[in-house]
Parts: structure tokens; C-alpha cells; sequence
DNA sequence: TCGAAGATTGTCT
DNA sequence: GACAATCTTCGAG
């Protein structure tokens, strides 16, 4: 998915973002994986159509985007950790007014979803068509992808499931 | 009905 | 680097 692209229609706008950092969240036996609880209300997207999103709240504040993979069935998701803007700059800024600079709009899974609008009436929608669109981008070179564990959870926390685009400034985190 | 934890961000020191 | 904000989800009682 890295180079990927998100685009996200709402009534105000279009966005449309470069996907740069993703996390892979592998079912049931990940102990880091929402699906780690089996099936509930909140994780049935996770068991939905590979290519529907799933989009959950998080920490009482803010909403995170992923991408429901694998088989029918298999709760396996990719969440989408940051984006590059491409288009709709002007919107993403007026939905994140705190944004210090452009790098600052859609660097970590939050930041994203406020600046591209993304919330629950997008959970569970199909990813190939509008409003909410996962196409084909830029293609990544190997070399320039990184592997590292993921950001932000305790449990299996060393697990390497963590992809970015190696040097690109729109990573989440710190340098 | 209650309590605790959480795939984060922003502010303050 | 520490911690507050804020609320949904789920298991226990």
C-alpha cells in the first residue's frame, strides 16, 4: 500500500493523500490486534469484505483508518499511520487548525483522518469507489521501504509489521 | 451499572 | 519527557 493513494470525498472537498506508513495488525493471534478479543460489536468490520475500511475511535478523541485484508472471515487490517497531501491541502489545514506546518497535517493515524475528514459513517465502506478510495500510486523501491516495530502498543510490541518510505518527511514520530 | 484500558495528540516543563 | 484530555468498548458484578 505504501505510494498508494487515499482520497477521501465529503461534502466540503476532496483530499487526496500518499499513503507513506502503514501497520499490519495479523488477526486473532496478534495480541496487538483489536480482533485479539474475537468478534464484537466494535471488531466485526475487522471479520467484513477484505478491501472495506475500518474505522475506530480512539483514546475518546480521535479516529483511526485502516484497510480490512486477507480473506472474508480472517480479521487482519492494515492501518494507514500517515500520508503525504497531495491534493486538498487548503481543506486539510482548515480542519486542523494546530498544524504547525504542512508535514504537521497528516503525520500519525489521527492527524490524518481529521485532516481527510475520515470518521465512522466511513466504517465498513468499499475501498474502490467513492467517497473513500484506495488506488494505485507511485510504485515504492524495495530500497527505500523501511521495516520497524510497531508505534504505540504494549502488547507484541517488537513485532517488525511496521512499513515506511524510508527518509520521507511525513512519517509519524520523531526523527 | 461500574471501572479500566486504549493502534493518539497537544501542551507544558 | 511527562501527562492530561476524553469517550467508546467490554468484561465483571
Amino acid at each position: 500500500m505504501l505510494g498508494a493513494l487515499l482520497e477521501c470525498t465529503t461534502p466540503e472537498g476532496t483530499t487526496v493523500g500518499r499513503i507513506v506508513e502503514t501497520e499490519a495488525y495479523m488477526g486473532e493471534d496478534d495480541p496487538a490486534c483489536h480482533a485479539a478479543a474475537g468478534r464484537t460489536a466494535r471488531t466485526a468490520p475487522l471479520y467484513g469484505e477484505p478491501g472495506s475500511a475500518y474505522v475506530y475511535f480512539i483514546y475518546g478523541r480521535y479516529w483511526c483508518f485502516n484497510a480490512v485484508t486477507r480473506a472474508a472471515g480472517l480479521p487482519s487490517a492494515v492501518l494507514v499511520r500517515a500520508v503525504e497531501p497531495v491534493t486538498g491541502i487548503d481543506l486539510m489545514r482548515a480542519r486542523r487548525p494546530l498544524a504547525r506546518s504542512t508535514a504537521d497535517l497528516t503525520s500519525g493515524p489521527g492527524k490524518l483522518c481529521m485532516a481527510m475528514g475520515i470518521e465512522v459513517r466511513h466504517n465498513r465502506l468499499p475501498l474502490d469507489r467513492r467517497p473513500l478510495l484506495i488506488r494505485a500510486g507511485e510504485r515504492i523501491a524495495d530500497r527505500d521501504v523501511l521495516v520497524t516495530p510497531r508505534i504505540g502498543i504494549t502488547k507484541a510490541a517488537d513485532w517488525p509489521l511496521r512499513w515506511i518510505v524510508k527518509g520521507n518527511p511525513f512519517v509519524s514520530g520523531r526523527r
